[in-house]
DNA sequence: TTAGGGTTAG
């Protein structure tokens, strides 16, 4: 409701805009009236030179200057010129009070809803325009509390007050409230009788409308439209089309709204009757039809009445754009977007969403940054561009950005922003954006409610989660799914693993049979992925394989995964290679297969066969998936490389590091070399293990969060054996808590150990 | 010259 009210009057703006542009197109005489420039106003040593008047005829000339000048305040307004408004206001030698009203409604118009009061606190004398039109513009701003404070201070209501007042109770959904306006107004006309049908048609109460509209005769052809809408919307359209029948003088509204519903319900042939029966075609009419057919796919109907078209709008561009981007036609769709004449907000908008939804971030970034004029959808989009293509990073910087240029996240940009921070674990900026998603009451719902308990699940904060959880109003299946999804990562699967990563096989087993015999849980694929893990991590590697043999269906790539990393643990190089000829043929393209058995080779000296993998590898054209690592500090993220040389503190990093180093060789640590793949000299090895990405993290992490805080830093592989010795030794040097999350599981780093014990 | 209700697009 909210965009869709906002977009109207934005819409309606731009269609004057364009109207008058028209107007100066094909009657250039018309610029005086219609657009006025400052400079080409009279001045008063002007009107006094081209004829002397008398005191009378001066007094009265003055009067019809300020009512130009009012009107160039106004047609400034429209245009959304607020600053050329301004400058006529002050340039007046004196003001009406329709000046001042005529700045305040111009102000409201462009939302700046703050100069509107400050015009209307100061104006000398205001009059039932000044208050009226202050109220509607708290009503359009949807501050119903200041505008029924407004409206209980005006020393007089007329018929527009309490209509203005009924209507903004009535489109905010305090459809009681409304009523209770319409039954104390003192007069009432057919906009209050309307104001209170579209009450209940707009708030779902379409039978309370039907018994209004049969309690009184004489209603007026929109009181007939409103209803009619309101059946249609409900998918009622054989209520719909016998109050259409029944309509005694209908006017071109009652087609579209008819034709309209027609279509939008699939029942094209019939819109098509009434639209080649109604009496005359406007715009909308043609739209009507256009649209119906894009919501239906078929665009080639669609395109044929768009090109058949005798007036077009924006609004019908941007529905033919918009068919073409739901048919993932974007190159019809850019075709237009380029040839159209009156590109709006929602354009660009269509357009950027298209190309994120095709996957091309890139070309969508390019629109985006290239609009004259953008709006919350717009952030949006291109925020949910970012995160459905993998880009979380951005996601969240933008999110930021968004609140910076001060432009206030919607439920959509929230949600988006929380589902990017939940996939890079950034959990003090999904705190944060918790906070901002309190105070912008958007709370309860459960969208943004269930990318906040994922955010949190997902950053391993089980805890949190549950506190969101149990704030969430209303819990739909995704709350709870998430919640046990949550619990499961941290339970169920989590207990399974988590027996592996400590050896207590046994237990582990006792709970993989426990959960069909006892619970009634039927055993998927990863619970027998996390079994074979078990005890292939324990050296039981026969019993693994007996399991995966015994088990109801084929085993998958991450079955074989396990008992790929297990034959790596233990040496056993034969398993190994079977293993991974098997995922080889699943999933050609899968790298870490690729590494885990190169390590394997590596790891029992066989060289030659290592340098067998990288050729493999370069010839299938299977990318290594690089190493990073990064962290959040102060809600900025820091991501490191192997070996960085890109972050400003380098210098100061590398520096920590070497004196670490020093203390940790004193303490015992001793490098473990075999890790490193490539067959080059012992030291240069050892330097390589120095800069891996999650030991730059880490000490990073110690020189700039402040103490007493954990350090949480999140890899996107596997941490490696030596960097998961070295920040054991890193924590209990400094002192501090280091929150590891690698791709299979949370490490917590503390006093020389981690919780993982040496498992994983 | 300035204010209140209905229909079409993202």
């Amino acid at each position: 409701m909210c965009s869709r009210f906002c977009w109207r009057q934005f819409h309606s703006g731009c269609i004057r805009a364009q109207e008058a542009q028209q107007k100066l197109i094909n009657n250039p005489q018309s610029l005086k009236l219609t657009n006025p420039i400052p400079n080409s106003y009279p001045s008063k040593k002007e009107l006094s030179r081209k004829h002397k008047p008398s005191k009378n005829e001066f007094e009265t000339t003055t009067g019809s200057d300020i009512v130009k000048l009012n009107m160039a305040i106004t047609t400034h307004m429209r245009n959304g010129q607020c600053e050329s408004a301004l400058r006529v206001f002050n340039s007046m030698p004196s003001r009406s009070t329709v000046s001042y009203n005529a700045m305040i409604s111009g102000y409201l118009l462009n939302g700046k809803f703050d100069l509107a009061r400050e015009m209307f606190d100061k104006m000398p004398h205001r009059d039932f325009f000044s208050w009226n039109v202050m109220l509607s513009g708290y009503v359009r701003n949807k501050n119903l509390t200041a505008a029924r404070a407004l409206f209980e201070k005006m020393p007089k209501r007329d018929i527009v007050s309490w209509n203005a007042m009924l209507s903004g109770y009535a489109q905010n959904g305090f459809v009681d409230e409304a009523r209770e306006i319409f039954e104390k107004m003192p007069f009432k006309n057919a906009i209050s009788w309307n104001g209170l049908l579209a009450a209940y048609v707009h708030n779902g109460r379409i039978d309370d409308a039907r018994r209004l509209f049969e309690s009184k005769l004489d209603w007026d052809i929109v009181s007939w439209n409103c209803l009619m809408g309101g059946f249609l919307r409900r998918k009622r359209l054989a209520d719909a089309r016998r109050l259409f029948d029944k309509i005694p003088v209908k006017d071109e509204v009652s087609w579209n709204t008819m034709i309209t519903g027609y279509a939008q319900n699939g029942e094209l042939e019939e819109a098509q009757r009434l639209f080649e029966e109604s009496p005359s075609r406007d715009v909308f009419t043609w739209t009507a039809m256009v649209s119906g057919f894009v919501q239906n796919g078929m665009l080639d109907k669609a395109r044929s009445i768009f090109d058949r078209m005798p007036e077009k709008n924006s609004i019908s561009w941007n529905a033919m754009i918009a068919g073409y981007v739901q048919c993932k036609m974007l190159d019809m769709a850019n075709e237009l977007f380029e040839a159209m004449p009156c590109r709006n907000i929602s354009s660009w908008n269509t357009m950027i969403t298209g190309y994120s939804q095709s996957g091309e971030v890139a070309r969508a970034r390019n629109l985006f940054d290239r609009m004259p004029l953008r709006d919350s959808i717009s952030w949006s989009a291109m925020i949910a561009g970012y995160v459905q293509n993998g880009y979380s990073e951005e996601a969240v910087h933008l999110s930021v950005e968004m609140r910076r240029d001060g432009e206030k996240l919607n439920r959509s940009s929230f949600t988006c922003a929380l589902t990017a921070c939940a996939n890079i674990a950034a959990l003090e900026l999904g705190k944060q954006l918790h906070g901002w998603l309190v105070k912008s009451g958007y709370q309860t719902g459960c969208f943004v409610g269930n990318a906040l308990l994922a955010m949190y699940c997902k950053c391993g904060s089980i805890d949190e989660a549950h506190d969101a959880f149990q704030e969430l109003s209303d819990k739909d299946l995704i709350s709870w799914n998430t919640m046990i999804y949550g619990y499961a990562r941290h339970g169920l699967v989590g207990v399974l693993s988590a027996c592996g990563h400590t050896g207590l096989v046994d237990k582990g087993t006792e709970y993989f049979y426990s959960m069909s015999q006892e619970y009634g849980i039927t055993a998927k694929s990863v619970h027998y992925t996390c079994m074979v893990d078990l005890l292939g991590r324990a050296g039981r590697l026969d019993e693994a394989q007996n399991l995966m043999r015994n088990m109801p269906f084929e085993p998958d790539a991450a079955t074989w995964g396990a008992v790929l990393g297990a034959s790596r643990i233990h040496g056993n190089t034969e398993l190994g290679e079977k293993a991974a000829e098997i995922i080889f043929k699943m999933e050609p393209d899968n790298s870490g297969m690729y590494i885990l058995l190169s390590n394997l080779y590596a790891a029992s000296g066989r060289w030659p066969d290592v340098s067998k993998m990288r050729l493999k590898m370069r010839d299938k054209g299977v990318k290594k998936v690089p190493g990073y690592s990064w962290l959040e500090v102060q809600t900025k993220i820091h991501t490191f490389t192997v070996g960085d040389c890109f972050h400003p503190e380098k210098d100061k990093i590398y520096a920590f590091l070497e004196e670490m180093y020093m203390k940790m060789k004193h303490e015992g640590y001793l490098s473990s070399i075999k890790m490193v793949l490539h067959d080059v000299e012992e030291e240069e090895k050892e330097q390589m293990l120095k800069y891996h990405s999650e030991k730059l993290a880490v000490a990073y992490g110690v020189l700039s969060v402040p103490t007493g805080r954990p350090i949480r830093v999140i890899k996107n592989l596997r941490v490696c054996e030596d960097c998961h010795n070295a920040i054991k030794y890193i924590s209990k040097i400094t002192g501090r808590l280091i929150i590891l999350r690698d791709n299979n599981r949370f490490h917590h780093f503390k006093e020389g150990s981690c919780s993982c014990g040496d498992y994983w």
